[in-house]
DNA sequence: TTATATAAGACTAATTTAGTCGTATATTGG
DNA sequence: CCAATATACGACTAAATTAGTCTTATATAA
């Protein structure tokens, strides 16, 4: 139903809390796994391959250890929803055909719709490029912020 | 990886055939499911399935009996890809809480994302009830129509 | 009456997504 | 040094969804 993965919201998620982190307690700027885990009720050992995975993408930085973490590398006017959303759902393909490598639909030849999808695909695209993980946390957590 | 499925996108293209058909032939209204499976090679028993549920939301009539099959109920102007979807990927829904008759996610509570998720699915909903089939049609057949 | 078409529901197979487990490595602080 | 606590990572299992099949019934044209 046109749907946006666990791991994505599990992601999206976790780099909200820590926005907002930072800045309600600038000072403290680590956040483990555990402790988004523990607050959002997320199964600790999926939250922290999510986190893994950001911190391969260089969204966030690990730290080692105890009391280490992560941290947000970017700010968050520079990370855009798309950008989690393809490292864990992939790119936007409302149709498959957008993201094979070699095309094996048996319809492709006589597509009557793959050109007018292609279009509405970059119009979605386009929206989850320009929203950011600022407007994110502009939206629903204003309150929060001052 | 945000994407429709195989019964909306064989849904789109046998009434996307059918709207030429008519462009083309205005005098032979009528389409077989094994017309369109053979033009297409889409499996004949699931494209029957896949009309029988539009005949039975009204977008196309059924005829029984030899030389039987469908016939488009409405003007391509008047069906939006969004009538489509909603019968066969259901709402769009980014989030699975916002079509959940009952909030079983965990993270419901203290969610930081969903307000501004439901914004990001009005406008994703907005495109597709804004496309018609006849904008499809327009787009990648134009030739074809005149 | 035969051939051809839709109607409908139960069933199975394939794929994808979600979640788990085990083990290794790095860092802090006593 | 050493114990506690974190991340790193790959293999694995379970659950859910999607795709496709099979069977039987019914309607209609010729
Ligand atoms: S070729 Fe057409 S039917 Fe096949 S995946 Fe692309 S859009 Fe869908
Ligand atoms: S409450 Fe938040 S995490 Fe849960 S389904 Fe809704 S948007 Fe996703």
């Amino acid at each position: 139903m046109l749907h946006f993965n666990r791991k994505t919201e599990y992601a999206l998620l976790a780099i909200e809390h820590m926005v907002r982190k930072e800045y309600q307690h600038p000072q403290v700027l680590i956040t483990s796994a555990r402790e988004i885990s523990d607050l959002y009720h997320i199964p600790y050992p999926l939250l922290a391959k999510v986190l893994q995975k950001l911190a391969g993408r260089g969204l966030v930085k690990s730290v080692h250890g105890t009391k280490g973490g992560y941290v947000l590398t970017k700010r968050p006017h520079d990370i855009s929803v798309a950008d989690v959303v393809q490292i864990f759902d992939g790119p936007v393909a409302l149709a498959e055909c957008f993201r094979a490598q070699k095309i094996t639909c048996p319809q492709w030849d006589g597509c009557l719709i793959k050109d007018p999808f292609y279009e509405l695909n970059n119009k979605i695209q386009t929206l989850l490029v320009q929203t950011s993980l600022a407007d994110l946390a502009g939206k629903s957590g204003e309150a929060l912020i001052g």
